[in-house]
DNA sequence: TAAAATTTTGCAAACTATTGCATCCTTATA
DNA sequence: TATAAGGATGCAATAGTTTGCAAAATTTTA
C-alpha cells in the first residue's frame, strides 16, 4: 500500500541504494540524482520506514518512558516536557505504565523486544533495581527524579533530597516557629526518607525547637488530610513541612476543618511547586523543584549516552528554592 | 549482543522456522520440538524481536496516542487508563505531543514511519481534519472525546456535548436560579460550542429566566478567574455553568475574591468531575464524564478495527450525570 | 502391514531498508 | 592531453523474523 524504497527506485530509474542515500544525511549523492529521487519520492508520497531502517542501523530512536506515577499533577508537566524534548531530538517516547508492576523483568523484556535505544525511568519511588535491570541488559538508562547515591551505578538526574529537607527545616526555623513537624509521604519512598534525614539534621542544630515527624500513607490529598486530622487529636505543631504539594493541600483542607488559620495558627510548607500551588485560593508556600531543568538535562544525558553507551555514570543534581506565597508567616528577625 | 532466532536454532539444532513457530501461537510444532526450542531459548535468554517480526507480519502492535492537552488534570486519569488498557491488549502506546503542532501532516508522516497499527486521537479541541488525515492514509483511527456528528467519517467515542449542555441548564433551572449563565471554554473548542447549543436550547424553554453566555480564553484556572472578575464589573448572574472543572475552580476563586458566597450568593456547576473536584476544600458540584467507560470502549473499538479496518464508522456516546457537592443550592420544589 | 491422511519440519523467498566494496564517471593536476 | 584523485553509483550481502510450499515423519485407517 504505502510506497517503498523499491517503488521510488523503479520510478526514478535508479538503484535502491541511490534512493536510500538521498534519505540518509551525510551520504554521497550528486545534486542531479537527489533531484530525480526527490521528485519520484514526492510523487509517490514516500518516506522511509524507520522500523525497517532500524534493522540495519540498530537504532530505532524509540525511548522507553517508564513511570509508576500517573496521579500527581506535576506529572502533567513532566509528560509534556519529556515528550517535547524527546521529539525535538528526533526521539519517540514509548510509554510504559508500571502502576501495578513489581517485577522489572517484564518491562525489560518488553522494551527489549521493541529494541528501544534507551529508557528513562521517571520516578522518585521506584526501587533502584528497576533502573539497574535495564543497565544490566546494556540498555542506556537515566533515572529521572531518582535517588542520588554517593557512587551511582546508573545515571541519575534530580535534586538532592537531603539538602531539600535541610532547606525546608531552615525555612521553618527562620519563621520563628517553636514546634516544627515533618509530615512526609509514604515511608517506603526513598525521597521522603532522604528529606527527613536532612530535615532532622538541621533540626538537631536547634535543640530549643520541638521536632516531630510522621508519614502519610501516600502522596495524596486524602492521605495528607487524614494524617493531619489524626495528629490533631494529640495536639498540633506550629508548622509543618508536607511531603509534597498534593499532600499539603490535603493538610490545608484538614486544618481548615479544624478551624485553624493558616499561616497564623499553623504554618505549612509544601514541596514541588505544582501549578495549583499558585492558584489564588490555595496559595501554598512551597519548595520549587526545577522540573524544566531536570527534564532538559535528562534528555541531554540520554542523547549523550546514545553516542557513548559506556559513559561513566553521574548524578546531576539541581538546587531547589522556596517560593513565597501565603501559608507561612513572614521571616522573624530575632 | 542479544541472541537472535538463529542463535537459538543453532543451539537447539533445528531450523529457524521451527524456532519461529514455537514463538508464534497457532503454529504447528510437536511437543518434543517445542521443549527443545524453549530450553535453548531460556538458556540464551531469547525473546523475539517485535520490530523484525513486524516487517513480515505487517503488525507492529504500536498505537499512536496523540493529544494536544497535557495540562488538564483529567488527563492524568486519561493517560493512566489508556496505557493500561492498551498494555492489557498487548499494544504499546507511542506518545505524540501535539501542543504546538497545527498541521496534521507531520504527525501522520511520523506515525506512518513507525508503522503504527492505529492511532487514538485524544482531544476535544483538535479539529476533525486531524483524525481524517490518518484515516485518509488508511491508518485505523478513533477519536476519543471527539465531536459527535450525525454522520461521522471517523470513529468517535465520547459524550453527547449537546445533551450535556442541556443537562447542565436543566440542573441549574431545577435549583430555582432566576438568572443563569454559560461560561464556556475557548470559543474555538467544538466541545464548548456544542454544550452551548444544548444549554441554549434548554434555556429557550424558560423565557422567564435570564440567560447570558461568554467564553474564557482557555480551559484554565486563570482564564476562568479572569473571566468571572471581568463579568462582575457589569453584574453577576445567580448561577454559572463553567466550561470544565479547572475553569470552574478559577471561577470559584474569583467569586471568593469578590466576597460572594457559594452556593448562596452564586451557584456554580462544573464539568468533568476531575479528582480535585471532590477535595473537601473545593467540593465542586459537577457533571461527571464517564472517562473509564469512554477509554475502555475506545480501545475495544481500536482492537476491533485492527481485525477489520473497513469497519463502518460509528459514534459511541456515553451518558453523563451530575454529582452533587457543595456549589449548588438544593433543588427547589415549586 | 501397507496405503492414506495428517502433522511436523526445513528450505528459501519475502518484508524494507543500509552499507562495504568495486566500478564508473568527473574533475583537478601536471 | 594523460593521469591521478575523488566523488557518485550499483551490486549484493545483511539485519531478524515469518510463511508458502514441498519433503519427511508420524498417525490413522482398512
Amino acid at each position: 500500500m504505502t510506497p517503498t524504497l523499491k517503488d521510488v527506485a523503479l520510478r526514478a530509474g535508479v538503484s535502491t541504494s541511490a534512493v536510500s542515500r538521498t534519505f540518509t544525511d551525510g551520504a554521497s549523492v550528486s545534486d542531479k540524482m537527489r533531484k530525480k529521487v526527490e521528485k519520484a519520492a514526492a510523487e509517490l508520497g514516500y518516506s522511509p520506514n524507520f522500523i525497517a531502517r532500524s534493522l540495519t542501523t540498530r537504532r530505532t530512536k524509540l525511548i522507553g518512558l517508564v513511570s509508576d506515577n500517573f496521579y500527581n499533577p506535576v506529572f502533567l508537566e513532566v509528560f509534556d516536557r519529556f515528550t517535547r524534548a524527546l521529539q525535538d531530538c528526533g526521539l519517540r517516547p514509548l510509554l510504559v505504565n508500571l502502576s501495578n508492576e513489581t517485577d522489572p523483568e517484564n518491562s525489560v523484556r518488553m522494551l527489549q523486544q521493541y529494541s528501544v535505544d534507551g529508557v528513562m525511568v521517571v520516578s522518585s519511588t521506584l526501587p533502584p533495581e528497576f533502573s539497574k535491570a535495564f543497565r544490566d541488559k546494556n540498555i542506556p538508562v537515566v533515572n529521572t527524579f531518582g535517588r542520588h547515591a554517593t557512587s551511582p551505578d546508573v545515571h541519575v538526574v534530580g535534586i538532592d533530597n537531603v539538602a531539600a529537607g535541610r532547606m525546608a527545616a531552615r525555612e521553618l526555623v527562620s519563621r520563628g516557629y517553636k514546634s516544627i513537624a515533618f509530615l512526609g509521604g509514604p515511608k517506603r519512598a526513598t525521597s521522603t526518607l532522604d528529606r527527613l534525614e536532612g530535615f532532622r539534621a538541621e533540626m538537631a542544630q536547634h535543640p530549643d525547637i520541638a521536632f516531630t515527624f510522621s508519614f502519610a500513607s501516600a502522596y495524596s490529598f486524602q492521605a495528607g488530610r487524614a494524617e493531619i486530622l489524626r495528629i490533631a487529636e494529640h495536639g498540633l505543631a506550629e508548622a509543618y513541612f508536607g511531603g509534597d504539594d498534593v499532600l499539603s493541600v490535603g493538610i490545608l483542607s484538614g486544618l481548615q476543618d479544624l478551624g485553624k488559620g493558616v499561616p497564623n495558627d499553623v504554618g505549612l510548607l509544601g514541596f514541588n511547586n505544582m501549578e495549583m500551588a499558585g492558584w489564588e485560593n490555595i496559595a501554598l508556600t512551597t519548595i520549587h523543584q526545577p522540573i524544566a531543568q531536570i527534564i532538559a538535562s535528562s534528555v541531554e544525558l540520554m542523547v549523550a549516552m546514545l553516542e557513548n553507551p559506556d559513559r561513566y555514570p553521574e548524578a546531576r543534581l539541581f538546587p531547589c528554592h522556596v517560593v513565597e506565597r501565603k501559608t507561612l508567616r513572614p521571616i522573624q528577625s530575632r
